[in-house]
DNA sequence: ATGAATTTAAAGGTCTGACAATATAATTGG
DNA sequence: CCAATTATATTGTCAGACCTTTAAATTCAT
């Protein structure tokens, strides 16, 4: 008896980018760098067409390679950036039916965490950034424009998380951001009385980044996100009647 | 003059699997349902099978579908999974170069939070799995087996995250756990004082989820985390020089 | 010469039709 | 009734053609 496990076989595009992938990956491909065209790729994979665009359609999904039409068009190599990641996390909180309650736990770890971190790694310009959206959200706020409001507001704790210098960090706020942008627009949050309070909370955040204050960051963060959570669910107690804890 | 902006030529197969995404992610097609096969998939959006066979592979390539081959085979539709939030962000990680002590200081800003949630939101379950791992890792320590030590540590470490009860940290973790697990079977890391050391940091963290408190658990997690990350670096550090920020 | 219009060519995008491989269902035979 | 066999539904793969898009090469008027 040869006591054999169940043979899987690939499908040739599987192994196609399987290959492809290691190369970009081990840096074998450098960014930028123009993979040969279709009909060659099948020439030295020994596939057909219709097999090296599958393959190639799997890379441009993992956000590996771009693909450009037409006359020195082709596939050239691209850096995964975190769009990639925004996506998947977004399938997931989407499919998953993630509740938004889950969503805000998550920010309550990463802010204030990157908060600090900021406050430690912090440049010149990323302090520059963050006094930037700092000033839209004010302006925002002052002139009634909620959605510019929302956003700059957004983009101010996008800002500060950048300025932790980690790119993971960046990326799964980044990702987080997109499903929490919806769910904040909400009619009757966002008072003048709340607009305020957000805006000294920021202030406070601001003047430890900015001296560097880990500690401080992080702690005015953790108040802050919290805060800003109680009253979110709150809002949604109001208006949907008691299920704060439902999406 | 018209004023247009560049049209954009979406290809059909992005149509297609844009089309399948929405009724999917909105719930028209429930877990499990069956799509129809490739041929009818093609004659209902007019499409050929080269096409709809792309957008099929754009929709496993987001975990939305498997597809079987043979009689009664088919795609069917799945509930995106932690899988391939796992995929992405390990694409990232590799192909951004991203520093090891990156992704410590993402584990610094998760696991504290997603302790003091275990502690919060437990149940007698999560707490028998927690232990478990907590013997499997005594028991390796004991004998002396270390990647089985390596094993039990990084699952114990996500087995409290879990018991956190929110999927969105369990998916950022277990993503990051991936690339962590690789790094840490160093030579000269794991001895013997260094593994009774995390043995006991993790029995004080089990007595705090245990008890239910929540600052404690974070507290203690935070320390032991950083600990475990110090030691890491200064690992790292006797072997490769003064490098302890390269990966 | 030079700059705009035109032509050409190179690449991906799409379609058609066929056949191979595979896994299940249906049939048959003991 | 169960096991072996056969049939069939479905994806996997291929080959070749044509369409579309884009940029390079050419032409032509100034």
């Amino acid at each position: 008896m040869l006591d054999l496990t169940p043979v899987s076989v690939p499908k040739a595009a599987d192994v196609l980018a399987g290959i492809l992938r290691e190369k970009i990956l081990d840096g074998h491909l450098q960014e930028g760098a123009d993979l040969p065209n279709e009909r060659d790729l099948g020439a030295q994979s020994g596939l057909s067409r219709a097999s090296v665009r599958e393959a190639l359609r799997i890379l441009e999904g993992e956000g590996l390679i771009v693909t450009r039409t037409g006359r020195n068009g082709g596939s050239a190599v691209l850096r995964p950036s975190i769009a990639t990641i925004e996506r998947s996390v977004g399938i997931f909180i989407r499919g998953q039916r993630i509740r938004l309650e889950a969503v805000f736990e998550t920010r309550l770890a990463i802010e204030p965490s990157s908060a600090r971190f900021a406050a430690l790694h912090r440049t010149q310009a990323d302090l520059g950034q963050i006094d930037l959206c700092h000033k839209r959200l004010q302006l925002a706020s002052a002139t009634g424009d909620i959605a510019a409001y929302v956003r700059a507001n957004l983009d101010w704790h996008l800002q500060v998380v950048r300025a932790s210098q980690n790119e993971l960090l960046i990326a799964f706020m980044s990702a987080v951001s997109q499903s929490v942008f919806v769910a904040t627009d909400l009619d009757g949050f966002n008072s003048i009385e709340v607009r305020n309070a957000v805006i000294r909370a920021h202030g406070r955040v601001i003047d430890a980044i900015e001296a560097r204050d880990g500690d401080a960051a992080a702690r005015r963060m953790g108040r802050h996100v919290a805060a800003y959570i109680s009253d979110v669910q709150q809002t949604q107690a109001k208006f949907h009647g008691h299920r704060p804890k439902e999406q």
